[in-house]
DNA sequence: ATGCATGCAAACTCTTTGCAAACGC
DNA sequence: GCGTTTGCAAAGAGTTTGCATGCAT
């Protein structure tokens, strides 16, 4: 589970075990959606009325100097995203409805080995995103045209 | 060649060809290290000692919008890496040094057919990332780890 | 009891925007 | 000449930092 794999690593290296902390890490591994800074403040602000935003960066700081979470960098927002799943998956990205879907393939881990042994790289994690149209959108575009046609 | 692609892109759209944005094209298509507005600017004011780094910008978002360029994300250093190189590739990220190398593997083009007919999404593009640690930076961390021994 | 963590606010960095002057077409 | 583009400065947005208070250990 890796909420454990979370607080498990925070208690490993000698850092406390805050409400704050947990919540954040709670958050984040029941997240699906690569949250940012702003998404886990805000999703924990019921929870915790005086929670500070600067107390959640600090946070996924100190998970991400240990190795618990990968910041993925912005995703075309100007935020950062973070996911505490570390397993490499395929995001999907439609152009038209901008919904994400998640595709898990399984040689995606093969390409990953290639990739490492062939760089030298240690590789901590992936961020692989395919841009264009769902069938959805396409199936949409295509019932268009046959309207003007 | 990438940067007559970029400069037929602008023409084609319209848009004009002033002497910045040419040579903004020419940095990006001359890079091999994934620029970021910042090192773009600084590569350009020797020859263009007037130049704007908002002038920069708004060019690196009309190529992005032109679809001429791709913005790569943060690279862990906050600041956004573009590549003019369209064709399918994987990127890999230092999270210790923040550089940006590229890695041609002929399975990506079989890995985005692969994602295109499981999905059944008109794949137009890919930004396919890995992080984590160069071989230099893990060899930097290794010394430092046997002189505290 | 110790000293790390929190919360607030201010500072900092990267990026965008408004507008007058300059320039490509 | 017209309308876009530039360059400057200021604003905006996201993130970090300083410091006194509070709390996990």
């Amino acid at each position: 589970m890796i909420y454990q794999r979370l607080v498990s690593g925070l208690r490993d290296s000698g850092l406390r075990l805050t409400p704050q902390r947990l919540a954040i890490c709670r958050v984040l591994s029941e997240s699906k959606d690569h949250p940012t800074a702003m998404m886990v403040y805000h999703s924990l602000l019921p929870e915790f009325p005086t929670m500070s935003l600067a107390t959640v960066y600090k946070t996924l700081n100190v998970l991400r100097e240990q190795g618990l979470v990968l910041a993925l960098g912005a995703a075309g927002d100007g935020m950062e995203h973070y996911d505490a799943d570390l397993d490499p998956h395929v995001h999907l990205v439609c152009v038209k409805c901008h919904r994400v879907v998640d595709f898990m393939g399984e040689d995606i881990y093969t390409i990953q080995q290639k990739v490492a042994s062939s760089s030298g790289y240690q590789i901590q994690g992936a961020r692989i995103v395919y841009y264009g149209v769902c069938p959805d959108c396409a199936q949409a575009a295509d019932t268009a045209r046959e309207r003007v046609s």
